[in-house]
DNA sequence: GGGTGTAATGTAATGTTATAACGTATGGCG
DNA sequence: CGCCATACGTTATAACATTACATTACACCC
């Protein structure tokens, strides 16, 4: 094959591995600080968590491992993911209901595409300007206002492709 | 603008609209032969209410609205819609846990863009050819095989968008 | 320091979506 | 008919997410 390969995909990163927990940690500090919200504790464990684990987890698995002697409910957890999902530092995967960190600074506008492994769960993303351009030419056809493009692919990645010998 | 419109995104499909009754219920008796199973009147009643309701409804829903004197179970709903979207008569939307008919032939490998209305719930769809070829690119740089994309993006139809002066 | 207002938390309950388990019925076929 | 696979009925429960409301923590101002 030897189609475009599409430069602008080159941006991706391997979820599979440990997230760079300070980077997202300052994002959302400093999303805090500008909407004069805090970081707190709970938002701080709930991200901790998520960026230790590098892949993508339910509500109520992350309720679990930060229980300790006082049991955190899911409602604390859903509470701090929303106020994460808005600093940029969290994603939600609708096609597996759960929550992954992300290290990954998507500019305004960007379209991003989430490839899910189906074997390991683990999560590469890619901004891909020609996928934008699709959705645009589509939109057009209809006349459609597009907003918020949600773009999930199931898969293998590599690793797993490469062990199942194919 | 004047960029490529992606003319394989040509094929579009308004689900506001009721849809080609006819066209799915011969689908899924022909997936049903096919299959050595039957189109039975409990998918048959499933599939006429998201046909004649032409937009996403939640499976709970259907429960409601086909429970006459004898009441429809959800676990029915699921087993009916299972059936249905393997015949490919309907789709499920993740980001909203909803399901809608579609008498759109999709092509083996077609990659299915649906459009989704934020203000009437209403559904397009458009295949492009152009999304898919920057899907395959954004795979391509991080070695995973794609296997099942879901492209789901939330807007304004032409409708809404034209009611509320933009 | 004390008062005030917003943000965040604690707690309980509930709502919503989806599946498991298991026995019964139905329909095709030798 | 007897068999087998498919489908259904019923009950229960798992899994995911939110509402409601009382309380606490913190920044800011006087």
């Amino acid at each position: 094959m030897h189609r475009d390969p599409d430069p602008s995909a080159a941006c991706t990163h391997a979820h599979c591995d440990v997230i760079d927990a300070e980077a997202v940690q300052s994002r959302a500090r400093s999303y805090a600080a500008s909407k004069g919200t805090r970081f707190t504790p709970t938002r701080q464990r709930v991200l901790a968590l998520l960026a230790a684990t590098g892949k993508p987890i339910a509500a109520y698995e992350i309720a679990e491992k930060l229980s300790g002697s006082r049991k955190v409910q899911a409602v604390q957890v859903y509470r701090a993911l929303e106020f994460l999902q808005e600093a940029g530092c969290v994603h939600r995967l609708a096609s597996r209901s759960a929550f992954f960190a992300c290290d990954h600074r998507h500019g305004e506008g960007e379209t991003v595409v989430f490839m899910v492994c189906s074997q390991c769960g683990a999560v590469q993303e890619a901004a891909s300007d020609l996928v934008a351009r699709g959705l645009r030419g589509a939109a057009k056809t209809t006349g459609f206002r597009p907003r918020h493009p949600m773009i999930e692919v199931e898969g293998e990645c590599a690793k797993c492709a490469g062990e199942s010998v194919s």
